[in-house]
DNA sequence: AAAACATTTAGATGAAGTTCTAAATAATTC
DNA sequence: GAATTATTTAGAACTTCATCTAAATGTTTT
């Protein structure tokens, strides 16, 4: 974890445009693909930075891998942000 | 300029503590490179990765060049962020 | 159990990124 | 104006990354 993976996984538009996908509630790999001319593979690949930087959780169910958002790691996020205004965050 | 140019720059742990270097005021480039293990060139390219991303400034004054953080460029990063939240922003 | 479906893994390719050395630019000092 | 100092630019080496095709894994349906 760390920053290092959150903003490197952040850095592309496709996993920035999944995570705006997946507002909404959790979505199947699937049917997040279906928004993009890109190849299943290539969005697995995308999910599977995402999960790794803490952004999604995957949950298998049957035939599908349901993909949901997760915030908490963009709190961290914020409040790294924060401390570079003065409040004397710690963290690189 | 977008997000893609600034979370790029962000993804960089280098970039992130020069950024962090300059939360107490502006530094020539030569005083954030002494905070590193690497040439002046490459301090450089950095600088200049955060200068188009429009998270530092520069201010040339004689011999010296003064970087000083902008904090605004963040403000759409957190913005972006709460959009996650169901607040609907339209960026991707 | 074979066929069909959903997704991932492996391996390859080309593009982008980080870092270096060496040379260039620009301002200052002797 | 030549030498010195601060920083950038150019070009090369090496690494990381996004994407593809093809094959593998795992689940459901017939």
């Amino acid at each position: 974890m760390g920053f290092q993976e959150t903003f490197k996984a952040l850095s592309d538009p496709t996993r920035r445009e999944i995570l705006h996908i997946l507002r909404d509630g959790a979505k199947t790999a699937g049917e997040i693909g279906s928004h993009f001319a890109m190849t299943g593979a290539t969005i697995s690949h995308h999910l599977a930075v995402l999960r790794e930087a803490g952004l999604v959780t995957d949950d298998k169910r049957g035939k599908w891998i349901y993909y949901e958002l997760n915030l908490s790691v963009l709190d961290e996020i914020t409040g790294w942000i924060a401390g570079l205004r003065g409040e004397s965050s710690d963290e690189k």
